[in-house]
Formats: structure tokens, sequence, C-alpha cells
DNA sequence: GGGTTATGAGCAATCGATTTCTCGGAAGTT
DNA sequence: AACTTCCGAGAAATCGATTGCTCATAACCC
């Protein structure tokens, strides 16, 4: 692969030049930086990139981390990132926790180490990772959930939407009302759990031990979703956190020959393109994840621009859409 | 950030000592390796990256571009590329390529210059980024379509699977068989328009003018079905070319009151947790997503340990799931 | 005990680009 | 014509880690 002597060697001049005139610095006469760019083409020229870096000290990377590849809530999160990184010069390298500590630990390594200019990351929440990225100094924002020890943060209401979701059902006339949530002790999940209790206490109600905690996928919440619904005083509804934890419980009501709305009242988090293709159309609370993603690029890039103000966190609200699955008739 | 200097002052060695202590290298005296270590330690110390991989003139990364990260199909097969670049040591870049040959050039680029180890990409067909990565000489394998003037390359038999669906549409009763399809010029698509026409020939029927071509979205699938169903003769059944397209189509039939299967047969390309939760349940043609990125990253891996023989094409087969969306009854 | 071989560690070159410093020569001034 | 200024280009240092080469010391052999 040509290097920058073969392009100075090429042109005549020297790799000094070479570099000025590729990068438009202005002491260079047109008439040598034509040659040099001429010579360059000639040889299918390419910077090497990790020379460049090392020696300028940065690099235009930046990493995201995320939990679950699979999920759209997480797709359409990194679509934002990506669209700003992108337009600001930035590439951005996508990772893929699992939701595992250690997984996420891994690629906080790689990622300290190839030098990326910044991180944006949807924590797992081990104190652990938290540490390793303040100890390097590196920038970072946590997007959907924060970062133990704080720092900038964009997350969405989940507490509130999840309180508007319970209060909506509670509207439609649902009065044992469950809840599906993650796993205890996640951000999110706890914050949709709050909501939903703040909700019931606001209209009068109890959770009447109709309350789970599973995974956030669909074999976990199919395992919660049988258990609540075998019960003697089975829930007359569902808030579901999220996408598909959804697909789990429906599928349990059609096993059991339930019919959402009608039967139980099931409202979940994120919107999906197929939620109006069931019958009846999935309600749901839609969560900003595209903006998530985008106003974390935002205030990343801001960091790593040299800003050293306090930590912001911004919260983003989410929007319910009510549907037939929350509608009794 | 404590370079390797920082080390070796601080165990009283010399870089080179360093050096092989922390990688490893057999000539190092224990005792001597252990303060090295236990020094590396206290100063957080993390080797840069670009400098490594400047001075060893490889890195451990692969590019993986793909053309739509809000696709299932291709989320699972970055899943298959992970896990097994992941356990061979391999990081995984993740970029989005939105189809869009200009997006994909750029990210060959930043590839190129990162001087990554090897490249998957799903092509979007320009000749422009084949010759790129062959004029550099980077491993490639092409998953999905074949790039351009050939390569490693792991397909789905698209074609035979489009096939099998059509005939299985015949076989329960429907005779005006449509398809949706995308762009024409892609690969997949017309594979899969090609593999329809065979399986109409074999069974003695035509498509009657039934073909629409657009983009592999919903949008344009609304459009299209609209089209043909608003048709004097309308299809009685229609093969789609994925998932996303069949969103679409599903949306139409709903709008126009026709009930998928009794009034019109639906398969589409590509599983998805969401398909057996429709009334009547979508049959579709599951395609071996993570397969095609685990066997791609594999293949990849193999050129990148020297492999020369010649390129590999393979092929995966899809397999059809009939559910209530191909039943008259 | 003298000579040879192993062993372990340091010196310095190296990777490829950027950038500071330096200098030759052209242009401008009086 | 002599002097200053400015401009453009090259020489060389630099980034941080790896590694070939060299050398000192210890171990070993006869």
């Amino acid at each position: 692969m040509a290097t920058i002597s073969d392009v100075a060697a090429r042109a005549g001049v020297s790799t000094a030049t070479v570099s000025r005139a590729l990068n438009g610095k202005s002491s260079v006469d047109p008439a040598l930086a034509a040659r040099v760019v001429a010579a360059a083409d000639e040889l299918g020229y390419r910077p090497n990139g990790p020379a460049r870096n090392l020696r300028k000290q940065e690099t235009a990377v930046l990493a995201l981390i995320i939990s679950d590849i699979e999920n759209p809530f997480f797709t359409a999160i990194s679509r934002g990132v990506e669209d700003v990184a992108h337009a600001a010069g930035y590439s951005v390298v996508l990772c893929n926790s699992d939701d595992d500590p250690s997984k996420e630990r891994e690629y906080l390594d790689v990622a300290l180490q190839e030098r990326v200019a910044g991180v944006l990351v949807s924590p797992t929440g081990r104190e652990e990772s938290a540490a390793l990225l303040r100890a390097h100094a590196v920038p970072v924002v946590a997007l959907d959930r924060p970062l133990p020890g704080g720092g900038d943060t964009v997350l969405v209401d989940s507490g509130g939407a999840a309180r508007s979701a319970t209060l909506h059902l509670v509207d439609e006339g649902y009065r044992r009302i469950g809840c599906l949530t993650g796993p205890s002790g996640m951000p999110t999940a706890d914050a949709r759990l709050a909501g939903y209790r703040e909700g019931l206490r606001t209209a009068g109600l109890t959770d009447a031990g109709l309350v789970r905690h599973t995974e956030f996928r669909a074999a976990g919440a199919r395992r919660a979703a049988r258990q609540l619904l075998d019960r003697p005083e089975p829930p007359d509804a569902l808030l579901v956190a999220n996408n598909a934890m959804a697909v789990g419980v429906l599928e349990t009501l059609g096993e059991l020959g339930l019919r959402p709305g009608r039967d139980v009242g099931v409202i979940a988090f994120d919107d999906a393109p197929w939620a109006t293709l069931l019958d009846p159309p999935l309600s749901v609370v839609a969560q900003p994840a595209y903006d998530v993603g985008a106003l974390g690029a935002q205030l990343l890039l801001r960091r790593i621009g040299g800003d050293v103000g306090e930590p912001a966190t911004r919260t983003l609200s989410a929007h319910l859409v009510a549907r037939g699955s929350t509608t009794r008739r």
C-alpha cells in the first residue's frame, strides 16, 4: 500500500509538502499541490490512519456501546448517533454489550486502547466501567440510563410515561393492573415500575401483587405473564416494559384464548411498525429513540470540542399512543 | 494518559522489557515481569492502539458494512459476525450504508484508512467499491449479495426459496400470484423475482403483469400493493421480498378490508417474532441470517490468516414456514 | 579455571504521518 | 544596489509501541 513517501517521490517533493498539500494547508504552491494530488490519485494513496492518529493524538471515531442490537429502540438510537456524528466528520463504532458487564468492560477497553474521541454508552450499571471511563478522562455520554457517578446523560422520562400509561388504563376502566418490567436494579426497569406504582397510587389502586421482574426479552415475559394470568385473581390489564416482552405477553394471551383489550388491556413500551397490524392494534408508549441518539451525539461532540461546563442531564418525554389493546369494548 | 515509558520508569526497566513483559514474551524474568505488571496496573496503563497498530502493521478489527441496521435480517447477521470475530480476538466495527453507494464508499475509505484486517460487506453493487477493495488487496467477504467481480461470498438461496414459496402458494390453490420485490438490479431482488417466475413456469402459470419493483421498505410496498389490488383483476396471492415490505402489504390489505390467507395469500421473506401474533399468522421464508454472518466471519478470518485458495461461494438455504396467511379456508 | 553457551535486558531502529524549525530565494523598500 | 521581509519547501523531530541486534552476566562443560 502506497505511503506518503511514495507519493512524495512520485511528485518530486518532500513528505512534508505532500502532507500539507493533501490537508489543504495554505503554504503550498497551487501548481505543486496539483502535482501532489495527481500523484496521490495515481497511486491510490490513502493516509495510514494509525500513523496519523498516533501523531495527532486524536481520532475521529466515537464508540457507541448498546445493550441489544436486535432491539429496535437501540438501533433507532444508533441511527441518531450516526447521523449527527457523520455530519460532523466522525465515524461511529457500534458495539453490542448484550447487557453483560464483562462484555461492556471489554469493549470499553478496546475503545480506550484505540483512543476513540468519545464514548456513548447505555450502561449496564456496573460501577467499575464508570470508574474506568472517569480514570481515563474520556468524554462520555450515557444514553437511556444514567452512568453511576454522574456525567452527561440523555434519558427518556420512562417513569412519567409509565404513570400516564397506567392512568390511561385506569381511564379505560381497568382496575387490576399488573406490570411486567425488566430486571430489578436496571434503572429503566425500576423507573417504569415506579411510574406504574405512582399511577396506581394517584388512582387510589394497589398493585395487588401483580408485579413481575424478568429480563427484557420475550421468553421471560412469557413465563411471567403466564404466572400472573394463572392466578386465581388475574390482572385485567398489563403494563409491559418493552417491545420484546410485549411479544411474549401477546403470545401468552393467545395461548390462553384471551383477547387484548377486551379481556386483558395491554400497553407496552416502544412503538413498532407491526403494532398496528395486530388485532386489536397494540397501544404503546413511543420513546423518542432517534432523538436520544442524536442529542447524545451532540452533547458528546460538544465535550470533545472542549466544553467543560457542568454535566448535563437531558430528559426527553415519551408519548402515549392509545390503540385497540387498551379498549374494553 | 500513561505511556509505556511511564511504566518503564516506574518499574525501573526499559520500555522493551515492559513491552515484552506485558505481551507475555518468554524472555523476561518472572520477578521483573511481576513488577512491570504491578506498575502498569498502578498507572492504569493501556497500550496506545494507534502506535501498536502502526508498528505491527496490522489491526485486530473487522469492518462490517450492512445496508440497513433497522432490518432484523442484518442485525442477525451482525450477531453472527460478532460472535465469531469476538471469539477469535477481533473487534467488529459496524457501519450502516443505507444501501447508498456513496455512503458505502465513504465507509470503505475509512476502513481502508484505518487499515482494518478485513471487510465484510453486503454490497450495494457498485463496481467502484469492489474495485477499490481489490486495488488495496484487503481481505473481503461479501454477504447476502455477490461483490461485482467475484471473491468470497456467502449467499442465501433466495431464488430457490422464492420458487418453493411460489409453489406453496400454488399448492394452496392460489392462481393469480403476484410478486413485490426490491429494486431491479439488486441481486437479492432479482433472484427472488427469478425464483418466483420459475415457480410459476413449473406450475404452468404466468405472472399476469402482477410484478412490482420497489425499495425494500414498507412505504414502497404499500403503494405497489395498492396498485396491484386496485386492478380489475387483482392478484389472489402475493410473494413479498422482505419483512419491512410485508408490513406495508398487510397494512394495505387491512385498509381494503381484505383478509390475508382467505382473500389474498401472503408469504414474505424473513421470519420475525411478531409473525405469529398476527391473525392469521404470517407465512414466511426464514433466512439463516445468523449463519450468514458467522460463516462469513469464518471465511474472512481464514483469509486474514493467509489462506490463498480460490474464492469460495457458500450458499445457505432458506426454509419455508407455512402459517395461516397462505391458507384459504 | 578457562572457554563456551544461555539467558535476560537494554539500545536504537522502525512503522507513516504531522509539524516545528530552518533556510534559500524572490519580492519589496529606500 | 543593499537591506529587510515574506513565502514556500525541505530536514528532522515527534507520537508510542515493538523488535532485531548487542552486550553483560551467569551457568555450564571439560
